[in-house]
DNA sequence: CTGATGCTCCTAACAAATTAGTAGGAAAAT
DNA sequence: ATTTTCCTACTAATTTGTTAGGAGCATCAG
């Protein structure tokens, strides 16, 4: 398997959208991004790099591209939590966990779902 | 303040090693850092760029530069964690938790340790 | 004093990321 | 059938990140 990149800061919000919407041309992920909008082209370009990158697959249909994910989010967002993990937190989830906990502003009833959870897995 | 620049892939071990140490020359970084070793002018710049950015002051020791965090570690996992949050879990703290806890493999006494400080929460 | 040493400062150069324009082809509209 | 529209492919310009060389200035050994 190829080596996983991180996401730039533009490249994210275009992975959620295909994410989420599973099988996107480029109209589409440019109807979802926000204002102010960037030019067509730029999505199409950042789409083209996805697909090097590995993120994204397309095939024709039509005259336009249809791009679909090649990885997950949830691989990607795992491997990401890694990574902070590893450089941040010197490898210690628990550490990580800490940090977030204590400063999330979790409500009540997630709070209580995640003892639940966490009392799942003793 | 100042707006918070992510750190990159290279800034990052540099910024581990003065939140360390907390005051550190050029040197005292570079004999840090693991092999292969950056050029000393390259970690320099690196550190340079880090002031610009504001992690960073400097005072003149001798004649080194003696450099120290203006940003704490605490202060940036935090903004980390939180832009993590919103990029990635759509501003969710409950299902970033979700995400990590089922596959960040805590030992038991960790889990335990997470469930009181949640319980402490309530 | 003079040369070596150990620093900083300035600069260069290349790579990656960001942004978008232009050309050209196929399909649709007139 | 010509014009217009919509799409991809190619190209380019700018900015940010990465890496390091060389000039130059103190200071210390002889």
């Amino acid at each position: 398997m190829m080596k996983m990149k991180a996401l730039t800061d533009k490249e994210q919000p275009i992975m959620n959208i295909i994410w989420e919407k599973r099988h996107c041309s480029v109209d589409d992920v440019l109807l979802e991004l926000p204002e102010p909008k960037p030019a067509y082209t730029t999505v199409q370009t950042f789409m083209r790099i996805l697909e090097q990158k590995g993120f994204l697959g397309h095939r024709q249909e039509g005259k336009k591209h249809v791009f679909y994910p090649l990885i997950e989010k949830g691989e990607y967002t795992r491997w990401t939590l890694k990574n902070l993990k590893d450089s941040l937190f010197d490898g210690s989830a628990k550490s990580l966990l800490n940090t977030f906990i204590s400063d999330a502003s979790l409500t009540e009833s997630d709070v209580q779902e995640l003892i639940e959870m966490l009392q799942e897995l003793q």
